[in-house]
DNA sequence: TTTGATTTTTAAGCATGCTTAAATATTATA
DNA sequence: TATAATATTTAAGCATGCTTAAAAATCAAA
């Protein structure tokens, strides 16, 4: 198993990856990680002659298969833990990312598939983040949408808020914004790309933020 | 906050201590960490420079009060998560000692807090390990009497059997010996320093090392 | 109490993973 | 398309925490 630096770098290059589906670009990386250029410039050279990345000078870096297996075992331990904090310790959302953060590298297989079991081998956490399972599979999704494609006056259901610094998770735990929410689209305001929504017949006022965190999926009205 | 390294060095110091009650020599604890005479040498200075040890050359280290504040930290993680894992996730005791030593160097201030609290603040894990509380206080002590210095055919109560190979830890739970189990002594035998001891009207021969690791308490019969 | 064995310390070296500064490649712009 | 700006890589250096080998101190036994 690689090091702590490794898992972090491989977690980060799959979560980066996933926004956009190009290979991952130094700087993103080092901004993602909090490290110099120079730092994963090195590293990537490491993790290449290890078989985990492809690696071209200048051009970025991919996960490969093992890179993304390793990638996937770090994020369901880390999304596994959040879950279990919460549900079983009563933590807040907002308290219990850092912990994971930690804790994501220190579970044996053991002991995450123990805690998988005692959760009930859930498919999501409570902000839509898909669980891989224990082989390493993502549950089936639903086709997200951003919430800045969505037409106004209509009505969808969120489904998806992406990671978040801990300030907005509790501002949106405060107006009631939870993963399965219904919501309509009231205005979008072009000129700061705000966005108005109607939750339980109040309007929110999302700025641009705030909106490309969330995504959710039309409700069939018959 | 120290490193892992340093965590474990104090770690292993206050335990040691604990065995004989004098200074703590560079072999035996390179003995317990595993590593050369020559790593715990310089770790030495280290430590004395951060004041958490008292160090002369060639004398052996003691820990100060922060020293040992820190170490008691780190005893009171560790149990915390071999109950909590043993309890909760129904975790056998031979499984949770690997995990535990790697999650207490993990563990925020607020989450073992957390699970302290989950457990209804227990004061001692299920091999009677005394479990410090939250200001590092260790919970009132009967006075453990050696197994080995107990009289034949009294009657004794198991309070603690010190850390042991995991192999140890199920045979004392196959033959129902646990933390608060009656014994009564049958026979001692000076040859090799065996003990037999008479646990629920069954007869069980214990060997000098197992006799080594168990301590007790008298029973009043009146 | 002196010599030989044991313990401890010092010294040099290595791997990991970071830093800053300089060199080099890529890209964007005029 | 040449040049300037930006991105990336290389190089040198540092901290941590280990190693082995050699030197020095302590202990034990004759």
């Amino acid at each position: 198993m690689p090091t702590i630096s490794k898992e972090d770098y491989l977690k980060s290059i799959y979560t980066l990856n996933l926004q956009d589906d190009k290979a991952v670009s130094t700087s993103n990386l080092a901004a993602k990680l909090e490290i110099s250029n120079a730092a994963i410039s090195e590293m990537s050279k490491k993790l290449y002659d290890l078989g985990l990345i492809s690696y071209e000078k200048y051009k970025g870096v991919e996960l490969t298969k093992e890179g993304k297996r390793i990638a996937l075992k770090i994020l369901r331990r880390h999304r596994l833990w959040e879950l279990f904090m919460i549900k079983v310790l009563n933590l807040n959302w907002d308290e219990v990312h850092d912990e994971a953060e930690k804790l994501e590298h220190h579970t044996s297989d053991f002991l995450i598939d123990k805690i998988d079991e005692y959760l009930g081998f859930p498919e999501f956490d409570p902000h839509g983040a898909p669980i891989p399972s224990k082989d390493g599979v993502l549950p089936e999704m639903p086709k997200l949408i951003p919430l800045n494609n969505c037409e106004i006056g209509r009505k969808y259901q969120v489904l998806r808020v992406v990671d978040s610094p801990s300030e907005l998770i509790s501002y949106l735990g405060r107006i009631g914004m939870n993963i399965h929410s219904n919501i309509e689209v009231v205005e979008k305001l072009s000129f700061d790309n705000s966005i108005i929504v109607m939750l339980d017949n109040v309007n929110h006022s999302l700025s641009e933020k705030v909106v490309d965190k969330i995504f959710v999926k039309e409700i069939e009205e018959d």
